[in-house]
DNA sequence: GTCTATATAACGATAGAC
DNA sequence: GTCTATCGTTATATAGAC
């Protein structure tokens, strides 16, 4: 982002540049680009309010810099489960594990990018890019074949019911995503405490894989 | 809201209060609470920015006016379909059909009061009360005890797969809900313009239904 | 690189005329 | 009720010392 002098060691542990990202990243997804505050950012990173600028020029490319970041840790690690050689229920199962133990930790990140991309129509395009670039480090170059190619065989061996390959994405993703985004409606509406929603999303880790190889199932 | 002299006729078509609320309600789902100005909701209702305050008092009264209409709206019809005594099948294929038509028309609802919700920690507690109202409201006093009875006498007579409420309840809001408020993502993921998201949504109507009664068979 | 101090602009809110 | 004009605050961003 910035070009410096070459440092030996390069200090990564108390590295300004990184602290203030790092901080960038938990007020923005707390607060929402338009909600943080450049101050709250320096406070976290214990830093002074300039050198947010000295690094990154303005709060803008500061929230695309944490945007970048937060887009590509959800999708990473999941397309190269879904772009493997696994067979269908297992690419299920591992993908199903992978988000609840992901989202667990990092529960705010789902929110934070739909609201993002609803409320900032250019962060389109940059999660385009985050998604393409995903698909050119993995292993497999086009996942959405691949997976298509192998629901369809499933469904001509009948060993699975016929489904096309955006509704399959769409309700994998729906399933693992949405009660963590919409966590507050949930606990609303099911009447659960902290301690509730925590058991819930343990009964999830196999409830889920099972109602959703079912649906598979001819 | 405020107390005023009785008109008559009430001549609602010009109503400053509602044109106001109204214009409220686009843009704070537009830009979200933090994003929002209230100079834009002064434009988009056509009237001077202090007219806003006159009615209102506040940003926030306003905002919180505007949460509490959404909120409900996303969740008032619904409520009624799963309180029927209409048989599990039936009350998904409801809500789906539902859902889908309302979301197509509305469909920038959930992600403004999911990030709402995960931003303004208050809002909570005014969205368990939107619940609590139409609870109230409804011709079934508990929904969820309804539904919970259903599904346990179905598992019993071996008409269906064992699940509990609430993973009943997240599993068919998630796959509703979570394709509209994550549009953004889902169409730069299966690479979709405006109308391969729209024939994505023809195609759920029918595919949603019968995935989710799939899945509940035993 | 990192700080203090300050410029500049935008926003929410109010006062007061009509 | 609805407007114009303006106040007070807070935000981003920059200038300049160290």
């Amino acid at each position: 982002m910035v070009k410096r002098a070459v440092r030996s060691p390069p200090d990564l542990d108390t590295d300004a540049e990184a602290r203030i990202l790092d901080a960038a990243h938990v007020v923005f997804v707390r607060r929402g680009t338009a909600g943080a505050r450049m101050q709250e950012i320096a406070d976290e990173a214990g830093v002074n309010k300039a050198l947010l600028h000295y690094y990154f020029r303005s709060k803008s490319r500061l929230a695309a810099a944490v945007f970048q970041r937060v887009a590509r840790g959800l999708f990473q690690s999941v397309s190269e489960i879904l772009g493997s050689d696994a067979p269908i229920e297992d690419k299920v199962r591992r993908v199903v594990q992978l988000y609840l133990a992901q989202l667990a930790k990092a529960p705010y990140a789902p929110a934070y990018v739909i609201s993002e991309l609803n409320q900032h129509p250019d962060r389109a395009a940059q999660f385009v890019e985050a998604v393409r670039q995903i698909r050119e480090q993995s292993l497999n170059a086009d996942v959405l074949d691949t997976l298509g190619k192998q629901l369809r065989r499933g469904a001509r061996m009948h060993t699975m019911r016929a489904i096309s390959t955006p509704q399959f994405i769409a309700n994998l993703a729906s399933l693992c995503i949405f009660p963590f985004a919409a966590r507050p409606m949930l606990c609303a509406i099911l009447d659960l405490d902290d301690r509730g929603f925590t058991r819930f999303v343990e009964e999830r880790k196999t409830a889920l894989p099972e109602f959703f190889l079912n649906a598979l199932r001819p």
